[in-house]
DNA sequence: CTGATGACGTGTG
DNA sequence: ACACACGCCATCA
């Protein structure tokens, strides 16, 4: 588990509730702007522990949710937080987005 | 070690 | 604006 990875969980495991985020932002907040795939990569490693359905892809689908246990979850688990989860696809996804590089820039 | 793939993103046509 | 192609970085075969 390189350091990475470990700041991926670290990051992810830090996002608001209710809110969501891209794998391209997390990845850019790690300093790899075209790490977006490694951040997916490290998701399909990760636990059920980690909330994963809160991140998605650049156009907010639920690229990822096939990968869960269940797939329908993901949605689930949005829908409980409050994103409104359409056709896979999360809806408003701006006013939930997240900015991961913006929140470690105040911590 | 080389080739191919992937929960992505950006650039060009 | 939409469609296609390439790049990135790590892991798997």
């Amino acid at each position: 588990m390189n350091d990475f990875y470990k700041d991926i969980y670290e990051l992810v495991k830090l996002i608001p509730n209710g809110r969501v985020t891209s794998y391209g932002a997390i990845a850019i907040a790690l300093g790899k702007p075209k790490g977006a795939r490694l951040v997916g990569y490290a998701m399909n490693l990760c636990d059920k522990t980690l909330p994963a359905h809160r991140v998605v892809n650049r156009n907010g689908w639920l690229t990822g949710k096939m990968h869960f246990a269940h797939p329908d979850e993901m949605a689930e688990r949005l829908r409980a937080e409050g994103i409104v989860v359409v056709n896979d696809q999360i809806q408003d996804f701006k006013t939930h987005f997240w900015d991961p590089s913006a929140e470690l820039g105040s911590m």
